[in-house]
DNA sequence: TTCAATAAGTTGACATTGTCAAGTTAACAT
DNA sequence: ATGTTAACTTGACAATGTCAACTTATTGAA
């Protein structure tokens, strides 16, 4: 008796992962600070505490549509390091793209992931950062990576090379996201841009 | 009659600087979420719909903090483009160090000059976009003179090359701020890896 | 099969918040 | 002096997160 898509009589049967998937939807529709408990257990059908049953609160819902995200992400990275028959040049750049790219396309989702909502006062649950902790550490294993492909001095710092990198996609993406650069239409060049000024002593 | 510090008896004399002052201190102390306008009239003095005779809503207000904040950022990046006894190179590492070191120095009205809550869905008053225009603008006139000097590339497009520089010392902020990066001790450090990846080819 | 333990869901209640409406007080220009 | 108006007040309301106490269904052991 769990195979009726969305309401059933008194026990959901599934209410977790559809408050989660309810959730993302309104996050994407209508913002982040848009997403209050009560309507979202009314748009699901539940009473207004029946969520607290699967999250502690408020905070550990959002961690949870955050993981999602994180997950995602992980999976678009993974899918760039393995394509090996491009070149490094085309590689970095594309990471730059994609990085974006998937900021821009799931702009409300970025803000939670990578927003003070979250990080600040170590609101984050252990789940969460499980799930972001290897996101965080990719950035530093692809620098090390482009370091050895001759992209960037292979005698700095790694770290702080990623850090730099990092700041960059993220900078963009969240002027953008928050409402600061307007215009959309120009995302792609400045990635290009950001491309060149990082590559650009060791292109020729 | 206008010479008593903190509180009046009906008309308090100057209460819009006086909420203005109050609530950045409170911002800075506890958060930008921690601020109600309720507290914020409670410890003022005054009850807790006056402040609405001085600021159309909540938002209002938060932009009048921003502005404060805008015309203070204005001052340094002024300051820092006068010094043209320094050298280029040196007058660029400042440039990037000192943004940070505001946004660090002020991490909570930071926060809020740039963030969503202010710029996105339009809440932007008039009056800030008029104190934070020229503070965007000022990113372009400084890329265009780097250009000059030769520090960086002058056919490139200097908005364009100004919007990354700028998303990077803006991401480098926000990683810290937002509580991603915790080791606030490698800032500096961040920051000299952040000159050296821009300036790297025209250096020696 | 029965039945107790427990997981899942419900209503009631409360404090906090932003904000509107309507009234009050003081300042100020005529 | 006097009436207009700016500054301030209390009362009220709806939205929200969350706790406590209760109810209903599921499930695993007897």
């Amino acid at each position: 008796m769990k195979n009726t898509p969305e309401k059933l009589n008194y026990h959901h049967g599934d209410l977790r992962t559809t408050l989660l998937r309810v959730a993302s939807e309104m996050i994407k529709e209508h913002g982040i600070e848009a997403l209050s408990l009560r309507k979202l257990a009314a748009q699901v059908g539940v009473s207004r505490t029946a969520p607290y049953h699967h999250f502690k609160d408020k905070n550990a819902l959002l961690c949870g549509i955050a993981e999602n995200g994180f997950e995602k992400l992980n999976r678009i990275n993974q899918h760039g390091f393995e394509e090996t028959h491009l070149s490094p040049h085309e590689r970095f750049s594309r990471f730059i793209h994609n990085y974006i790219r998937f900021a821009s396309n799931n702009a409300e989702l970025y803000e939670l992931m990578f927003g003070r909502t979250i990080w600040k006062d170590k609101n984050s649950t252990q789940e969460l950062r499980d799930c972001a902790y290897p996101c965080f550490q990719f950035q530093v294993t692809m620098t090390q990576q482009w370091q050895q492909q001759g992209l960037l001095n292979v005698d700095d710092n790694a770290l702080r090379v990623s850090q730099v990198l990092w700041g960059t996609v993220h900078g963009i993406a969240k002027l953008f996201i928050d409402g600061i650069y307007t215009d959309n239409s120009k995302v792609e060049e400045i990635c290009d841009y950001a491309v060149n000024m990082f590559l650009a002593d060791n292109k020729q």
